[in-house]
DNA sequence: CTTTTTGCAAATGATTTGCATTAAC
DNA sequence: GTTAATGCAAATCATTTGCAAAAAG
């Protein structure tokens, strides 16, 4: 890629994907920056369907490796929902979703809650963990009939 | 259904069922015996290969939207893992899980958590939750070699 | 040059659907 | 009797895999 055109977040890319001793691809780069220009969480699909303006050739499974890869470096966070295809989220800081049972949208909830008594049980008896995720379900607002 | 042979819980899930207006069905009071019975969380396949034994021409759609219904009736939660099956937990208290990013195992995690700042914020932004599941990744006691 | 990453096509596997039949109420 | 629930077979659809070609370091 081209250095001249590089904004802050392709550093931050190719930081941690040096860091891990991975390579730096045109797919990889063009990948995260539709991520981050989607903006709130996408499914591998849409996020193939930005990318493919740029990259034409471009094929789904880099697409669904690629964002796996980005959980794994933290760039991104995985959302499963029931049924629905996964989700992944560029956003870096915390929050949680609510996933509707009416219509499948994923909502973000505006809310902190803290989770490290979790962490911490999880520790007490000999895991690792390395993330938490708070998916609420019930109905979305459009769905709620605000 | 005997009500010769019923034990407390079928009373529970016959209320629950008649509550809103469902039938009760020999399928719906065998499943439901089969998933206290695993006691874990279980997969649609885990809970069929149980209800087999007593109920030979069951099916799995019918397995799949019983589970689901029981879910409704808040009578089993579902776990969503990624890439794996759908999980099926008839646990009533209030604990978490850990889903095992190596191995695809979900632990029990034994901690509270207090989810009501979130459940807050998604009524103030206009949705309706009515629960909500925490779900944490990385490896689980097995894998993280204790 | 060597090793990782990609693209393609095909496979996989959980979950759902349509429809005729059966069982609850 | 009516209507919801079941069983069956087939369909759907997100995601993954195997392998040869291309690209990164």
């Amino acid at each position: 890629m081209t250095p001249a055109a590089a904004p802050d977040s392709d550093v931050l890319l190719t930081a941690a994907l040096r860091g891990r001793g991975q390579r730096v691809t045109s797919q990889r780069v063009v990948i995260h920056r539709a991520l981050l220009e989607l903006g709130r969480h996408a499914s591998a699909e849409q996020v193939l369907e930005l990318v493919r303006e740029r990259l034409p050739g471009i094929s789904l499974p880099t697409v669904y490796a690629t964002l796996d890869l980005f959980g794994e470096l933290g760039l991104a966070r995985r959302i499963t929902a029931a049924g629905a295809p996964v989700l992944y989220d560029p956003r870096r800081d915390s929050h949680h979703h609510l996933l509707c049972r009416r219509c499948g949208q994923v909502e973000d909830i505006e809310a902190s809650v803290d989770v490290s008594a979790a962490i911490a049980a999880a520790r007490r008896q000999g895991s690792a963990p390395d993330g938490a995720e708070l998916v609420l379900s019930g109905l979305c607002a459009d769905c709620a009939g605000k």
